[in-house]
Order: structure tokens, then C-alpha cells, then sequence
DNA sequence: TGGGAGTCAATACT
DNA sequence: AGTATTGACTCCCA
């Protein structure tokens, strides 16, 4: 895949260009320094330069697994988004021009439609119409790295505030279809409880407030130790983190999500105390949330990582710390973005599938 | 040029 | 059907 130009990222970068602004605000993020975003975005073609590959033999799960479990350092937390991106994300992974956004979707809940690029989105959220265009949602993009190169102009910062978390709020009363929405998604579960597919491993928070309590120092101090642990770890860091974060601590939890994925590191203590606090039960794990709501990672991986399903199965399991991450951040900031949308935009995004 | 990071797509496994 | 694993590939940096 990758060979030729229309290798994605080739197509990444013009998109990029075209496409977005992806800065989010990362930048604001504090430790993330966010490079700049591109995002990919998909554009859909689906152009099979890969290469066969064979397979190679089956290799003993267990030690995959272990090996897998070794990758992940412990890390700074991710950046926290910015507190003033709250909503931002929307569709991530569509080139749709900028300015359209899910939210539109907010308004109209239409759904399907493809997510534009985070970045793009993020800026764009303000407006909130979205018009995507009807990319084909599954082409599969493939869209390979977001550059990091690029940078980005600097683009305004969202300031909602959404909670984004996971609260599920709002759309409750807005949506009276959510079950719609949800469709596809087996039962949702009653809400109160985080949807996040991502799991953040809160609980259940509504706002974005009760986690950020925890996030206070402790997490300032953990702050460069790991994130961790997953990628869930990751987002719901940005997630939260934002909100409350002081903005000098951008910092966020990282070790809160420690254990999202079922991961537990034990290594690390989570010192995160408060923040853990808030699921001091031991959040569920992102893949957790994700079976319990049954939404598939592949659907996730694409309709809002703009990644493959392999990648984000990689990412949950094998979490790489943050200061580790390059150009990979920006999967993670998708991530953010999508957690700091509404509910029901998450879940339209999702179910465009 | 080599290595690391990130991702994909194929494939194996559940 | 969904998830985990892995080889291959591109891009970037030292």
C-alpha cells in the first residue's frame, strides 16, 4: 500500500492541505505538544498497494501478549486537551471541508456522515453545520500517518464545553432517538454510564468534572511517568483532563486510565489517586466498554480513528507512553476529540457504520 | 543509510 | 463476527 502516491499518505498530505487545520489544540495540550495534525483523512481509495503478505505461522498467543504488555512504558499523560477544545471532534476521519462537521449532525443527527478530519472538525466546531459530504464512509482510507510534520496554523481554540465525557446527558433529552442512534449498537446501556467505547475507565462520570478532580496534582506529578496504559488512557486523559485541568497542569492524569484496558500496570501505581478515585473501582477497560456496548473496533477504528482495526487492537493492547508517541498522537487525539463530543454525535459517528 | 514509529492489510484465533 | 497478531511498507530523523 504505501507505494505509490496514492499510498495515503500521499493523499494524507493533500487532504491535509486541504483539509484541515488539525491543530487542535493540542498545543494547548500542554505536554502534547501537538504536533500538528494532519489528518489524514480518508479519502477513499482503496487502492490495494499492499502486499500480500503472508502470513507467518501462528504465533503462540502468549507470548504476543506478554510482548505486547512490555511495549507499554509508563508515560506521561497525555495532554490533556485544551480546556477550551471541548467539542471539538467531530469526524475525524473525513476529508469533509471544514466547517462541516458532525455537528451538524448535532442538530440534524444525521448521521452517517464521515467525520472530517479531527483537526479539521475541532476548528470547525463552532460551525455547526456539517456538510459532509457523503464520503463513502467505508472507503477505506487508509490514510496512513498523520504527518506530524505539518504544522499547523494555528486555529482557534474551541472553548465549548462540552462535557465531553461520556455523560449522557444532553442527548438524552435530545434524543429521543438515540435508540436510533445506537442502533447498531446492541443495548446501550442506560445512561449514566459512560459510553465511551473507548471506556475511559471512568466512571461514570458526568462531567468531565468529576474526573478532573482527581486530576489535580497528582496526576501533574505523574505527569511525565506514563500514560499509559492505554489508548484509552490516553484520550480519556485528554479527554478530562481537559476540562478541569488547570491550565498550567495540562497535564493530565495519565496513569488514570491505567488499567482501561484491562491492562493493570502494576507497575505503576496509580498514583493518580483522585483520579482513579473517581473509578477507584477500577474503570472498566476500554475494550470493556467497547464489548459492552458492542461496538466493534473496527468501526471505531475507522469511523473515528480513521485507523484500521489492527491498529487500534495494537494500541489498546500495547500502549506505548506518551513521550514515545509521534506521529501518533494524533490517533490519540482523535480519540480526545471524539470523547468531548456529545453522546449522540459520538454515536452517530460511530454509527455510520 | 539505518532505525524507529505508525499504519495497513492479511490472517489467525476466539 | 469480532479481535489479536504480524509482516510489510512509508515516512522521518539522526
Amino acid at each position: 500500500m504505501k507505494t505509490a502516491c496514492t499510498s495515503y499518505r500521499c493523499l494524507t498530505k493533500e487532504l491535509e492541505s486541504c483539509a484541515m487545520n488539525p491543530e487542535l489544540s493540542m498545543e494547548t495540550l500542554g505536554p502534547l505538544h501537538g504536533p500538528p495534525s494532519h489528518e489524514p483523512e480518508l479519502l477513499g481509495s482503496p487502492s490495494p498497494h499492499h502486499h500480500p503478505p503472508g502470513r507467518g505461522p501462528p504465533v503462540s498467543a502468549a507470548s504476543s501478549a506478554a510482548a505486547g504488555a512490555l511495549r507499554v512504558h509508563p508515560q506521561p499523560p497525555p495532554p490533556p486537551p485544551p480546556p477550551g477544545l471541548h467539542h471539538a471532534m467531530s469526524m475525524p476521519c473525513d476529508s469533509s471541508p471544514p466547517g462541516m462537521g458532525m455537528t451538524s449532525t448535532y442538530t440534524t443527527l444525521t448521521p452517517l456522515q464521515p467525520l472530517p478530519p479531527i483537526s479539521t472538525v475541532s476548528d470547525k466546531f463552532h460551525h455547526p453545520h456539517a456538510h459532509h459530504h457523503p464520503h463513502h464512509p467505508h472507503a477505506h482510507h487508509h490514510h496512513p500517518h498523520a504527518h506530524p510534520h505539518a504544522h499547523h496554523p494555528h486555529h482557534q481554540r474551541l472553548s465549548g464545553n462540552v462535557s465531553g465525557t461520556f455523560t449522557l446527558m444532553r442527548d438524552e433529552r435530545g434524543l429521543p432517538a438515540m435508540n436510533n442512534l445506537y442502533g447498531p449498537y446492541k443495548e446501550m446501556p442506560p445512561m449514566g454510564q459512560s459510553l465511551s467505547p473507548l471506556g475511559n475507565g471512568l466512571p461514570p462520570l458526568h462531567n468531565s468534572q468529576q474526573g478532573l478532580h482527581g486530576y489535580g496534582p497528582a496526576a501533574a506529578a505523574a505527569h511525565d511517568k506514563m500514560l499509559g496504559p492505554n489508548f484509552d488512557a490516553h484520550a480519556a486523559m485528554l479527554a478530562r483532563g481537559e476540562q478541569h485541568l488547570p491550565r498550567g497542569l495540562a497535564t493530565p492524569p495519565a496513569p488514570m486510565l491505567s488499567h482501561l484496558n484491562g491492562m493493570h500496570h502494576p507497575g505503576h501505581p496509580q498514583a493518580h489517586g483522585p483520579v482513579l478515585a473517581a473509578g477507584r473501582d477500577r474503570p472498566p477497560s476500554s475494550s470493556a466498554e467497547l464489548k459492552r456496548y458492542s461496538i466493534p473496533q473496527a468501526i471505531f477504528a475507522q469511523r473515528v480513528l480513521c485507523r484500521s482495526q489492527g491498529t487500534l487492537s495494537d494500541l489498546l493492547r500495547n500502549p506505548k507512553p506518551w513521550s514515545k508517541l509521534k506521529s501518533g498522537r494524533e490517533t490519540f487525539r482523535r480519540m480526545w476529540k471524539w470523547l468531548q463530543e456529545p453522546e449522540f454525535q459520538r454515536m452517530s459517528a460511530l454509527r455510520l457504520a
